[in-house]
RNA sequence: CGGGGUGUAGCUCAGCCUGGUAGAGCACUACGUUCGGGACGUAGGAGUCGCAGGUUCAAAUCCUGUCACCCCGACCA
């Protein structure tokens, strides 16, 4: 995404320092931010404020953070260390939370016959369109063409015919962690990249009810694991037939919603019936002897998860990050003018740091010389460091330090605290800003998601650009209705909500009778 | 694939119409003064003007070709 993420990311100050003309005419096309845009004042040290261009204020907090860069591959992006950290953290807690359902880690190749593709018809007009192929090695031409894994479903499967001949075989529950390759049309920096990094679980077992279990189980780790690490609030439901992933019977979301309104798709688990077991031939005798096809289910989340914590939590003034995944959660920032002011400082900062550390925080010193303390209070706040300590010669003085929470902007968020007592306290902020950061979350879903009785309604609540938060509507279940509303309003259906316990109604497109209800959105 | 647009310093752009020694802001380097919410001064480093050909005494600038990229649409997790 040298240029193609960078589209819509201008530097804030670029965006702002080109003439109003030049937005009208030039920049007609592109309908975000234009009004906005022609009455600001340049402003460098600012990023585009997120009301302004939510798009643009996304792209200029990674950049600005320092979390992903570009790189000379269309749709392909760098982690830079602190974006990799986030998943380091995300994934090391996902993976033990993965290992405790009974799933092993393994490793399958980049590399998939072409041919394996081929055997699952849903799954092949699925992916063939964004499969990227390789059709050279060693100077000559393959035999049969090698695609670049777009999900492992088929190679993994391949091995399970293998691998899997009793009942006593199962349940098998593989995981990996891996990249692939989704030639995607249009990208978006962490949301939908070329070359992704994710997670794919695959198992297989002897009871339909079983695989179905575990489908639900993972949904569940999932939700939890957004919730409670990320601080991310999630709707956890079924996706409709048109949303469902090739070859699934059910496909299950955790979703949600981002700071703009629009739906976010963080996570999913299949079940995948026995189509694949069909396909591949993955057979086993049961205990009555008889040779049967296992029930199967897949589930994964990606990197795309890295999006997601930005754009629900991030503010104008950066990112801001949940502590469970800030690879610095407290970060010390030292006050002092007079060199002998600095040496006290700096002494205290240290055994500041100790303590911290001592206390299982990953906390961080700031000594850099030659930016001022405002400068390192701002540069810490865009990277969404939780919580910072702030200490002067008034502090040493006095044995106290000042804590300013992340969550809490200005002087609301500032405490202060005995020096010996600074540990004690940031540990018990770290876990109130974590909380904090979910109830604040789900406060802004809840404020977006709205019960929709009429289909009128529907389309003012889909109104304009960005996103509408969620509908919550009657919808029969047709996909002609279905249909009817992605075009008209570009919403489309990202969930039908887990045990539902409304009264039936009417469908909000066709006004026939409705069991369920189900959460429209315009979604990434 | 259709429509629109852009290639000049790390980034964003001016210069092109009217050819004549390559510019600005930010970023970067050094030094000094600063430092409780984004400091300032001085000096400095940095560009085969996307590429190829043509016109010309002379091309970033004019002409032809070509490549790359961006936006909108179509398609799609």
């Amino acid at each position: 995404m040298n240029r193609a993420l960078r589209g819509a990311s201008r530097s804030p100050a670029d965006a702002s320092r080109r003439t109003p003309v030049y937005d009208l005419i030039f920049d007609s096309q592109n309908s975000l931010g234009k009004a906005a845009r022609m009455t600001d004042k340049p402003d460098e040290k600012k990023v585009t404020p997120r009301s302004q261009d939510f798009a643009a204020w996304y792209n200029d907090l990674i950049l600005r953070a320092e979390l992903a860069d570009y790189s000379p591959v269309r749709g392909c992006i760098v982690f830079r260390p602190d974006g990799f950290a986030i998943w380091e953290a995300l994934r090391d807690e996902l993976d033990r939370r993965i290992k405790k359902t009974g799933a092993r880690n393994a490793y399958f190749p980049l590399f998939i016959p072409q041919s394996f593709l081929h055997k699952e018809a849903q799954h092949v007009e699925g992916f063939a369109p964004e499969v990227a192929v390789v059709t050279h090695g060693g100077g000559k031409e393959l035999e049969e063409p090698l695609i670049v894994r777009p999900t492992s479903e088929t190679i993994i499967n391949h091995m399970f015919a293998q691998w899997i001949h009793s009942h006593r075989d199962l349940p098998l529950m593989i995981n990996q962690w891996c990249n692939v390759v989704r030639w995607e049309m249009r990208t978006r920096i962490f949301l939908r990249t070329t070359e992704f990094l994710w997670q794919e679980g695959h198992t297989a077992h002897a009871m339909r009810a079983e695989a179905e279990a575990e489908t639900l189980t993972m949904l569940e780790v999932y939700r939890k694991f957004a919730e409670e690490i990320l601080a991310i609030p999630i709707v956890a439901g079924r996706k409709s037939a048109a949303e469902r992933f090739p070859g699934a019977e059910e496909t299950y979301t955790i979703e949600g919603l981002m700071g703009d309104g629009r739906a976010l798709q963080c996570g999913t688990s299949h079940f995948l019936g026995q189509n694949f077991a069909r396909a591949f031939e993955i057979r086993f005798l049961d205990e009555k002897n008889e040779l049967v096809h296992p029930w199967q289910t897949s589930w994964g989340v990606s990197t795309r998860l890295l999006g997601a914590i930005i754009m629900t939590h991030g503010d104008d003034q950066g990112l801001r990050l949940p502590p469970a995944v800030a690879s610095t959660q407290v970060v010390i920032v030292p006050i002092w003018r007079k060199a002998d002011e600095g040496e006290r400082v700096v002494t205290a900062a240290r055994s500041i740091l100790l303590a911290l550390e001592n206390a299982g925080i990953r906390a961080r010193l700031d000594e850099r010389d030659g930016v001022t303390p405002g400068f390192k209070f701002n540069d810490w706040e865009m990277r969404g460091v939780p919580l910072r300590v702030e200490i002067g010669p008034r502090d040493v003085a006095s044995g106290e330090v000042v804590l300013a929470r992340r969550d809490i902007p200005g002087p609301a968020g500032k405490s202060k605290a005995a020096m010996n007592e600074v540990a004690v306290r940031a540990t018990a902020l770290l876990s109130e800003i974590q909380k904090n950061m979910l109830v604040q979350a789900r406060a802004a879903m809840d404020a977006n998601t709205h019960p929709v009785m009429s289909y009128d309604q529907l389309r003012t609540q889909m109104e304009g650009e960005g996103g509408g938060g969620f509908a919550d509507v009657y919808w029969c279940g047709n996909p002609v209705c279905e249909t009817k509303i992605r075009e008209e309003t570009r919403a489309t259906c990202r969930a039908i909500p887990l045990n539902q316990s409304h009264p039936p109604g009417k469908c909000v497109v066709c006004g026939e009778p409705a069991s369920e209800r189900a959460l429209f959105a315009k979604a990434y």
